[in-house]
DNA sequence: CAGAATAGTTGTGAACTGCAATTATTGCTG
DNA sequence: CAGCAATAATTGCAGTTCACAACTATTCTG
């Protein structure tokens, strides 16, 4: 879609066929990270498809290598994903190699996360991945949009991060 | 909606233990986007909610409001839902009385797309709705980190905005 | 100690995704 | 101008995700 409303109607050049206007939705925000996290998502994947993960796999990676000995509800809560839900993304995770789940010493319900040396190489690969990406992300939204997205959306805080 | 506020001194108290790094997440724009659009959808599904209505559905109405006479894939288009989807979306809203499928005069394979006024009625209350919603996010984002970001992420241009 | 709360797990129904196939219609091209 | 490719809408399907509810084992609290 072109964005032909009134207030910033410039770039109009690309799209001369079925021109569809937004209407309201030029002012909601939610229209935007949609659309935004539709295409950041494909690409993410599609890099990290050549290691055989995906976005969810690698942000829990990425958690357990930064908290060590976190139980699956902690990283779950820090990601937004569902406890149950977690339990197969594990499974998957131990199955190739890269996790290990302990039980741990401070509470025996618990499984202490951790990361398997084969999980730290693939880990070091996927962030490698996942730079490009978010260089193609930059790129795309234009350098000065992508730190001040990146600036403002951090500020927020989910019902779960705020203490 | 999300936690209930029955069991909230342990709760945090539980939480802030547990209180989880993000690593390179940190620096990772689409972490952050998937975390606000999970927001955004609960909470602004949970204001649609009273008069029937969806995010979806929201945005199908209103994008035929700014377009009256468009067919189904212009309107998929502009919204990221599969052709496919859009047609059990539609019956929906159709079945609801508020949109009408007509026969296009131009191309006889497609539909005109078109409000009804009722359609028309709901539209304007989900407007309203979605209108307090925004204010919300904004209040919890932070009215200038909404702006901000607002700005930005109006910037970014699909694969299928570009020409 | 009894009862409530919590971590992990399993299961379920509904919804969404991407894809393939079908029909009716249109547009192109040789 | 006839045939063939492309397109709009629709149907169907397999795999995935989602939000819940229920269950076991363990821990915490009064």
């Amino acid at each position: 879609m072109s964005k032909s409303a009134g207030a910033g109607a410039q770039r109009e050049a690309a799209r001369q066929d079925a021109a569809i206007r937004l209407g309201e939705l030029e002012n909601h925000l939610g229209y935007f990270v949609r659309r935004l996290q539709h295409w950041i998502f494909r690409d993410a994947n599609a890099g990290l498809a050549t290691i055989d993960l995906d976005v969810i796999l690698y942000s829990i990676l990425e958690t357990i290598a930064a908290n060590p000995g976190a139980a699956q509800i902690a990283v779950a809560g820090a990601l937004g994903i569902e406890r149950a839900r977690m339990v197969a993304l594990l499974d998957d995770l131990q199955q190739a190699g890269l996790i290990v789940r302990e039980r741990s010493e401070q509470d025996r319900r618990a499984h202490a996360l951790g990361l398997t040396p084969r999980g730290r190489v693939i880990l070091k690969k996927a962030n490698a991945l996942v730079a490009a990406h978010e260089k193609r992300v930059a790129r795309r939204l234009g350098v000065d949009n992508y730190r001040r997205a990146l600036a403002a959306l951090a500020q927020f805080e989910t019902d779960e991060t705020r203490g």
